[in-house]
DNA sequence: TTGTACGCGTTATCAC
DNA sequence: GTGATAACGCGTACAA
């Protein structure tokens, strides 16, 4: 709190130290402006009255805000299963943070609730420079209005022609060259997918991939995913218990996602099948988690990290020209070949590149 | 991007609807104000222009920002550990999220690196209504004159007198609490500490929990921790060699948070030491791999998320109430027994609470 | 090198 | 229910 009553202004400090605002201005904004004198009196004055520049007040005159928005679906609603992991969404925050701070500017995030959901969102596009706006936040409709007053990168979007930036990674490919592992390193011809939520691009694409390595090995491609996990470890248990109800008995199942195997994982162990002996299990994202459980998980790791800082970057050069053409940046994953797809201890079938 | 150039402002809003730019900041901050057919019209010529009210110039004239700031150290120059786990910094930040979104205020998040490291604290200082400080990412001075002109909040800090409002995590009951539970359900009698970073306000008060269980038990208090493990999985594997190394017998070592215990964990597979019927192991903090390592990990629950929600609510109530005293909040930890510590798969020595 | 004066886009106050 | 007008605190031509 200020000490005396209202906080200090700019005008403040130019009285009490004897110069102008413009001075005081300069000689805050510019380390080698005025004289050495007139800039220690003013420097000093400030710290004594504490005086922070008004953010606000900056802005609008320099029309500038110096903060990128990063707007995020909210996770809370799919259950308790936000509690167990390093989710997804806090690396790509952290790569935001990241290379924004590094470049001065601040970062302002927000998950769009149900509620007032248009609301929030409008009201952080107003307080920001550009926005990163992440899949499933929004519908197209309000980012193309937000996107008219500000720029935006979407994040891992379904890939399509839309007429904004957007930086995504290669789920079909990631998928595909899992699946194939599967089926050259291991022989497996019985595979099957378990997808996430329903809308989900990411399950998709990597439904997709999953369905084109089958093709390529001249397997036959199922139409649908064998079940729907939600992305949560709850949901994998769950479909694992469905195929193994159904009487399913396939040699390997692919996951949409690490959470979803680990899931299933507990599930098997339960029913006394051994991973990967009797049946093999594979993941996607490459989570913390997926290294510790018993067995280690293969799967595909996603540059989550990366995505946020190529996002913020994107943003950073849409805002220096404006006018340049849209841009698409495509980040790749790779395999990471742990235990639970049936590589053994100790340099098994896969000869590629295994986890250091 | 703008559709013609420049973008949309109040008052072209009101023009173009026939009202003044009074009526259009009424209508939309208030969606009960002026008669259905102006609404309407201002709504629709909103839309149209694709206007979104800039956030500077309402933070000006309002005296109101909209945002709470959330500052923390810069994890990253641990090295590569940051890569490894779902950190507490994310959960804090999750739960700082939550709470200010529901109420309407983003959150503006900035970690504090070592180059610019005051000038970006000012700079959010300046664009924000209050502020969360985590501890150890700011200089006592500095918290000080940032705190001067705007509301703060210490997260974490050690406890002392201080004249902000603070919330942490009673780190050392918790150790008691664990402490206590190796010495009278397992009758070890030969423990050690590992602690963290040097300076770290947190791990010097699990130390503290860990000695004051031992005196009570009527055990010899050490003076130092046997080992300083950094808070990292690596910097715990190298605390164990060194214990190992030493030729330390230790029955129990208490890690003073649980990446360092995991790290560990992985020393003592190595040397065929068997957790826990040769040496006992535990944690602090619960993170969401500790239940996944083998053997889980007996650890204290720390609620991250909590902290991050707790410390922007009381934010809110100092804003509310600017003058009122200053308040502490102190949030209670509970201890987690799984296996490491020597509690079997059913039922063991352990009588008390279990993981469900 | 330093100062004057205006404008940034919105909200609050007061009048009608 | 609606409008005119004065702040809000700072940056920055432009002038000196």
């Amino acid at each position: 709190m200020p000490s005396g009553g209202a906080k200090a202004t700019i005008r403040a400090v130019a009285e009490r130290s004897g110069v102008s605002t413009t001075t005081v201005s300069r000689v805050i904004q510019d380390s080698s402006f005025g004289s050495t004198s007139t800039r220690r009196r003013v420097l000093k004055t400030a710290a004594e009255l504490g005086w922070v520049p008004n953010g606000a007040a900056r802005g609008l005159a320099s029309r500038k805000a110096g903060i990128v928005g990063l707007l995020f679906p909210d996770l809370g609603q799919s259950g308790a299963a936000e509690e167990q992991s390093p989710l997804y969404v806090d690396e790509v925050i952290r790569g935001a943070e990241k290379v924004a701070t590094l470049a001065g500017e601040a970062v302002l995030i927000a998950a769009v609730r149900a509620a007032p959901r248009r609301a929030l969102a409008y009201s952080v596009a107003g307080k920001v420079d550009g926005l990163v706006i992440m899949a499933r936040s929004l519908s197209d409709k309000d980012i193309a209005a937000i996107a008219r007053s500000v720029p935006v990168v979407l994040l891992a979007a379904k890939p399509g022609r839309r007429s904004l930036d957007h930086v995504a990674v290669d789920n079909r490919a990631g998928a595909r060259e899992l699946v194939a592992h599967l089926i050259e390193a291991h022989g497996y011809r019985d595979l099957v997918f378990v997808s996430g939520p329903a809308g989900s691009p990411d399950s998709a694409e990597r439904f997709a991939g999953f369905c084109e390595a089958l093709g390529a090995a001249g397997l036959p491609q199922p139409a649908l995913p064998a079940a729907e996990g939600g992305f949560t470890q709850e949901g994998g248990a769950k479909a694992m218990r469905l195929l193994l109800n159904q009487g399913q008995r396939a040699r390997a199942v692919v996951f949409g996602n690490d959470e979803m195997a680990i899931g299933a994982l507990g599930v098997l162990r339960e029913a006394d099948l051994r991973v990967p002996r009797d049946i093999a299990v594979t993941g996607f994202d490459d989570i913390a988690i997926a290294r510790h459980v018993s067995p280690p998980l293969t799967t595909v790791h996603q540059p989550m990290r990366e995505l946020g800082e190529q996002a913020v970057q994107l943003l950073f050069s849409r805002l220096r020209e404006p006018a340049s053409s849209r841009r698409a940046v495509l980040l790749s994953t790779h395999l990471v070949v742990r235990e639970s797809c049936g590589c053994g201890g100790k340099g098994e079938p896969y000869a590629g590149r295994r986890e250091r």
